[in-house]
DNA sequence: TTTT
DNA sequence: TTTT
């Protein structure tokens, strides 16, 4: 009926991209958003928000985002459950992401990545970046046989979890 | 650093209320968002959504929605963990709402329930409501001794999840 | 960069439905959001946001929804100016709503309307209304020629106006 | 009912501190916020959103925040009116901000600008920032005679306008 | 110019 | 009246 979530934050990891059997694109990070209030002792707490985001978008996120990246995501939360490898129902909520935001200058957030396809960045920070040739995916296996295998992720993800 | 949550949906069951040791009421709730768009087979489907609320509006939640109840829910996204009794860890995302909106006329959300408190509908529903007296927070248990003790939910909550 | 609205509220009249010279369809209609909180007199005061939609839902809004209808729209905030008619500068904001959402019972919302289209109500409401055949936007009169004439509206919309 | 807006932006000037007349601080921005898609004629457009912000986050926005700071707001969608020097009515619309989030490393929002209170950067950034001493408010003339008397904003704003 |  |  309604389901809107905006975020900003830090991913703790660097982005994980795989493909859908039928060659689409999906990666899954985690954004680590800060509070903005503390708790009784006095620490600034995070939530940990599992995100994923499809096609076009999920490649630029490999290929401009890494641990510690800030971004921003509007998407929309999507629940989803699986059995784990002792049978037990596991529930995952998490979002899918309608639209990455990168908030930092390309040199802050992909140092040493490879280019991949049109920048996700703005005019002012086009063309500025190192060129590496188009080795496109660079550093990404393909794992179309096997996607989402590791990391307690559901082994059985395809084309039918495309948001659209 | 941001983290907002917006959401319209039927609340899956009657809301579960609870209290802190301190005395601090918290309500906590299932909405069920419909997904706007239809997947593969052609099937609306829905996302569940764990929902907590504390304080007044707990009690209000409580009071005035069960389920089926129309509501949408102003909040942010927060994750935890706990370990469940076979040692394992289970991670929790949920949306700790800063306002709940009741979205129906109180006569369809509130049929036979007791009354509370404030009505947090508006001028036009207020005094036409019947009048069960003063039965404050009718049936529902004081639950101080054990709060969160069912459903999965971590049993050592306490004052210290309060959000501010 | 990031821009997401949600509201949810009550049309202050009906919606306004319109067509571009190419025969988009556009709805403009006010939203009154009654505030959580009160003034300083103890008054709920309400905002009054003006939101447009286009294309499928802009006739759907036109056909389910009319003055008093409570609605959420989830959209993003856009800007323009034009002069009025002594050539003074005026500045508008307005939602440009990507989902506009029906909450409440067809019955309510549209009650004397002819019927358009796909009923953009869930299943448990849809083929309960009462039918007029298919007198496809009965009492809405196609305006191609002159489009947001009235009410201070720029006379210059166009299909430039499109959001994609 | 529910109003909500997220945005991510860079100020468009530098932010405008005045002061009640019983010295409550408000500041005024301007968010540039630029679109995520482009128009027909392939550039990309930026909307610009009035916003206010109050309190203590008032004088932490005019210390830490300047012309093209790249910042995020999450609050809610407000309008008002007043009449103009010739007798005409003005419609506002503007985001009340809760909440301010700097999107900036210190160094690139505020080079040349004095300290003020608690900073609102993370652990990260605190005690790396020049330190000019306790100039509070360095810069800024207390208005509080005549608060936004100037950029045809309203000269009547009162401590009325405290959105609680 | 505003809704319940 | 607009930012990078």
């Amino acid at each position: 009926m309604m389901n809107r979530v905006v975020l900003v934050g830090r991913l703790t990891k660097d982005p994980d991209l795989r493909y859908t059997p039928n060659g689409v694109p999906v990666a899954n990070f985690t954004l680590a958003v800060n509070r903005t209030f503390t708790n009784q002792q006095g620490e600034r707490e995070a939530d940990f928000i599992n995100c994923v985001v499809w096609r076009r978008q999920a490649e630029n996120v490999a290929n401009y985002l890494k641990k510690g990246s800030l971004a921003g995501v509007d998407g929309r939360l999507q629940t989803r459950s699986y059995d784990d490898q002792d049978g037990k129902r596991v529930y995952v909520t998490e979002v899918v992401a309608d639209n990455v935001q990168f908030l930092e200058p390309r040199s802050a957030a992909s140092q040493d990545r490879g280019n991949f396809g049109e920048s996700p960045f703005g005019e002012g920070q086009r063309n500025q970046g190192s060129s590496y040739g188009d080795q496109r995916n660079q550093g990404y296996t393909r794992t179309d046989e096997d996607p989402f295998s590791n990391d307690g992720q559901p082994i059985d993800i395809s084309d039918d979890d495309l948001p659209f």
